[in-house]
DNA sequence: ACCTGAACACCGTTCAAGT
DNA sequence: ACCTGAACACCGTTCAAGT
């Protein structure tokens, strides 16, 4: 898909005429996967602005593109979202809103409260892969409240984070530690993954000239030489080990957070 | 400034007419507080874009206005900067610039690999506190290669960190594992100080409706009551304690990083 | 009630043209 | 060599008007 569409196109057909035409399909009208098309709501714009930003990047997410895919004008949206930081902010609060919180009613045995930041870390981790193009967002956007720390900006995740370490354990001034250690935990470890994982996404298409073979190395100032540890560990440095580091510094935070828990 | 300087000003004075007219002061030339106006770099682009970030946030550096603010037409700067995404990509290079590592040179004792790491993360903490709004930049935009971490995304950095562990006495395995969990640290660290920081900064104006007296809290989502726990600890919560945790989850680092050099 | 045409004030970027 | 006018293809957003 070239997304070229111009403002030059050919007039689509006037509103007026029979919407009876031998076309198959009307040009922008985009039917959902499962055939039909629901009617304008929020919830669906939202769902739509997450996919659009998912393929194409955040900077793809355009008020007229969105329109566009939902089979209406742009200034349509504008009856269901407030403008377009509007709209991100209810995309970080739909991701959000995905995150589980281990609940809290009879707690089971070996379900102490560091299975529950393990599980919890896990699911975060989980939206953080799901959606990579996105979570930058939810990382970096303002908070409302500081006592809404990214990447868990939500009221229904920290009053799940904190009564959570409360029913297991933990004191209110160690249960809000145990937040501030594990939010900095999280959002350092999944936004450098997510920031590799959503490398080659936004930029896709530019192999207009490849034709400069004066450089065999194509990046600004990739003359290695003067970095000679660099150079020699290329390799190590190259290698991928995102799933090991998570556990291990995810492991040792827990044991950083029992230290300060017992006593 | 209102700047609302739009394309159907009265016409600027036309290049041809004498420059020697009665008014005091072109409009849109910026002479530089030190008093004279050096021509145009890529050096001198870059600084005021820095400027114009720390002002008023990432998405008010705009071509149009950088070039205004350069006393210079937008389209002059494409000279010197390959479009706003190279630019911004200068100023991420410049600021990470700014980083500095701790010499090499004959170590003393008492100049071990804690003091090292200590020095540099403090000067990392610095720029980010330098520069909060633009911090973000310098965490998120895609690294050119995966041994260029944010927020050390500089072959310089990198090297001078390598390099450094390995001259107090790191394995180049040690000094690689050591690479990735402080770029980590810093990351979640630092961009959760600077997300707090530059959070009033890009949308100072629209206090245009304060009329709306019947919802006295003006979140959201601030409603609440459904969050018992949130609420109790809304103090704890609300409490600045960035210096102490970062000094306090660097010295675990330190600590971890000592457990897996000793072995 | 819900959507749109038309318009406005901006954007980034290119390119032929000016000096 | 360095800068710009004019133009193009986009943006977000508002509002009166359509159905």
């Amino acid at each position: 898909m070239r997304s070229t569409r111009g403002s030059e196109d050919p007039p689509t057909p006037a509103p007026g005429h029979a919407s009876t035409s031998t076309r198959g399909e009307r040009p922008g009208v985009a039917e959902s996967s499962d055939g039909h098309r629901p009617g304008l709501t929020r919830e669906r714009i939202v769902e739509v602005a997450v996919e659009l930003i998912d393929i194409d990047g955040v900077s793809a997410l355009t008020m007229r593109r969105l329109g566009a895919r939902l089979g209406v004008e742009a200034m349509s949206l504008y009856r269901y979202v407030n403008g377009r930081e509007d709209l991100l902010e209810a995309v970080v609060e739909a991701l959000v809103g995905t995150i589980e919180i281990p609940a809290t009613g009879q707690l089971q045995p070996g379900d102490g409260w560091q299975a529950f930041l393990q599980h919890l870390a896990h699911d975060v981790r989980r939206l953080a892969h799901e959606h990579p193009s996105a979570f930058p967002l939810v990382a970096t956007r303002h908070p409302a409240a500081p006592w809404l720390r990214p990447p868990l900006r939500s009221l229904r995740v920290v009053e799940g984070f904190l009564e959570g370490l409360r029913a297991r354990g933990f004191s209110d001034r160690q249960a809000v530690a145990a937040y501030r250690s594990f939010t900095s935990f999280l959002l350092g470890h999944l936004l450098l993954e997510s920031a590799v994982h959503g490398a080659a996404m936004s930029p896709a298409e530019e192999p207009l000239d490849e034709g400069d073979a004066d450089l065999p190395n194509r990046d600004h100032e990739l003359d290695l030489g003067r970095y000679p540890t660099v150079t020699r560990l290329r390799g190590p440095l190259g290698e991928d080990h995102a799933d090991e580091e998570f556990e291990e510094a995810l492991e040792h935070l827990l044991v950083r957070l029992d230290l300060e828990h017992a006593q």
